[in-house]
DNA sequence: ATGAAAGCGCTAACAA
DNA sequence: TTGTTAGCGCTTTCAT
């Protein structure tokens, strides 16, 4: 406790008890049964540490024993509903499992996916959960070269195990959803009309939902305009250009509205934030994510749970199988009615 | 590159080149003008470094330079706006300049604030930026053993720089708009009932939260009676209970409800969402904290939003001076009208 | 302008 | 049952 300046170290308790480095390391570090130290010495030991606040430095032991015990994962940013929660998911996880998470978000940018792979890398993570990379199989060439397990969430790579949502059963289910609402609320014609905003249309995920969506729009509808379709970006900034190009298009709000997830609905909110309440008396909207505070808006908003606790666990039970095959699997999402707050996660 | 199985070190780079292991360890990590390495060996060093993917093994460099580059935060949950933006400004700053930030959850428990912090220190963090801690002065103690520089944010304490948001400030503006609204949307009476739902009684924020509530309450309505004002917990699904006690009080929803935060509100509305929406006509509602959706439901939300960026900007800025005497600066939020979306940060 | 060697704190053979 | 020793990969004197 009086160590003040410097962090007491294994040599120090060896002094201090008169037992040799390795029989502290041992008494220290939960291997002592197992070098048959006398249960006294190990006691002594344990209680001469826990006097000296004494903590193992844990880079030392990550270098002697080639691996640091931190697992890392990078999310495409943290504001983020969805990816908080598996944050958060991922989190139980590796306390559960005694392992030290670090998550760092990179901002949808592969330079910056990249780098910190590498500096990820560089600290010696045991293995590494890649969620919504836009490239994560530049991810697995760096892990593979360094041997480091990989599991990708969210958006699947070829050359490393992914589990993601089925996106095209959860695109489905909401866009049914959604036309049944807009029967309801909106100006009641079979050809009232609903647009798609948000998300890359050349990323995966959004382009599941988008066949899912025009699927399903041509059985109910028979088919919708390519004009009513805007997949451009994730940034909300460009769902607001999105939200006003469709009003201007549509001359009004339209009586149904797929988002594709969280971000676009900020940029399109921020968009409608200017009309007049009346004008939101018709519209539905269907978002691809989910927000508890998004299902209480003004006007009917459904919305898809993605199974984060499901998928996360499934990515560890792949990891601790070695992480091989880069097969995909894929997790049913929940479809969140209107006005609903299920239990928080 | 073709090293599959195990990771390049300076004495591959060493035998490579015929440069000894020091002169390639300048030349890698940028100290070599000062040792006077000729400037042609440094760029041949780094060029042989690139072509066989070298990157540093920074736990050795940590372990051999006493500091791991690692910033160190906590915070009490991922899954909030407030705190996830916070992380997100605690990234950017980290990253412009050069370190690795390490964000970890502890869930607003003691003991796992206490293990995780203990955690951080064994990887030789060297810095540790505090959020919300349900007890920063114990985190306080750890930190000094070991001399790592510690700043609090959000709630402060008495051993460590603090950087807070000025809560009586926001609470009473929060507090004025709100009976403002109110008096617009509310049945019209000077007598229309006001509750105060959320967070800690002991904590220094609720507690000038509600300091500020009663005063402005006292100065425009003469005052507040004590069960008015919930203040049990942090968690939603205790401000659910609260909600439904409240609405059992008034025999029906109040005019005004100033909302404790984020997570108080997701609890309130659970339980909102069980009510037929006519009973909402009236209600205006202050919510301190701000997230984008929240802004755009069926009744009125006023919300404040923290400054976040300039918050952590300060932090940093305490930290690079020492991080010395325990002082506490407070930064002023901002009011954030209904159905109002400011660019997203 | 560069090399040799010590050592950061720990663990794991190998001895005893 | 315990001690001795080497070495993980790096930086840093101190030599040269």
């Amino acid at each position: 406790m009086e160590n003040i300046s410097k962090k007491t170290t294994i040599y120090d308790i060896s002094k201090l008890t008169g037992a040799s480095p390795s029989t502290v390391s041992a008494a220290l570090s939960g291997t002592w049964r197992s070098r048959r130290i006398k249960e006294a010495t190990a006691l002594k030991i344990q209680q001469v540490a826990r006097e000296n606040g004494y903590t193992p430095n844990l880079q030392a032991r990550g270098l002697r024993k080639a691996r640091s015990g931190l697992v890392g994962m990078i999310v495409p940013a943290h504001t983020n509903r969805y990816f908080s929660t598996l944050s958060n998911a991922f989190e139980a996880e590796a306390r559960a499992r005694g392992l030290c998470p670090v998550i760092v978000s990179t901002l949808r940018d592969p330079e910056e996916e990249r780098r910190t792979v590498e500096t990820l890398i560089s600290y010696a993570i045991d293995s590494l959960f890649v969620v919504g990379a836009t490239n994560p199989d530049a991810i697995s060439d760096l892990c593979a070269s360094v041997n480091i397990k990989q599991v990708n969430l969210d958006l699947p790579g070829t050359k490393a195990p992914s589990v993601i949502t089925d996106d095209y059963w959860g695109a489905r289910i909401l866009t049914q959803e959604l036309l049944r609402s807009v029967k309801k609320h909106g100006g009641g014609g079979e050809d009232d009309p609903v647009y798609f905003i948000g998300g890359f249309q050349s990323d995966y995920a959004t382009d599941q939902r988008i066949k899912a969506f025009k699927d399903v729009m041509k059985e109910e509808r028979g088919g919708v305009p390519d004009n009513h379709i805007f997949a451009n970006s994730y940034d909300p900034n460009a769902s607001t250009l999105d939200a006003e190009t469709m009003c201007k298009l549509e001359g009004g709000l339209p009586s149904g509205l797929f988002v594709n997830s969280t971000f676009a609905f900020e940029g399109v909110l921020r968009y409608f934030s200017k009309l007049p309440r009346e004008d939101f008396s018709k519209i539905s909207v269907g978002c691809y994510d989910y927000d508890p505070f998004a299902s209480f808006m003004h006007f009917p908003v459904i919305m898809v749970r993605q199974n984060v606790q499901e998928m996360m666990k499934e990515a560890f039970i792949i990891m601790e199988n070695g992480a091989l095959e880069p097969k995909v699997t894929e997790i049913k999402p929940t479809l969140i009615q209107p006005r609903t707050m299920p239990e928080a996660r």
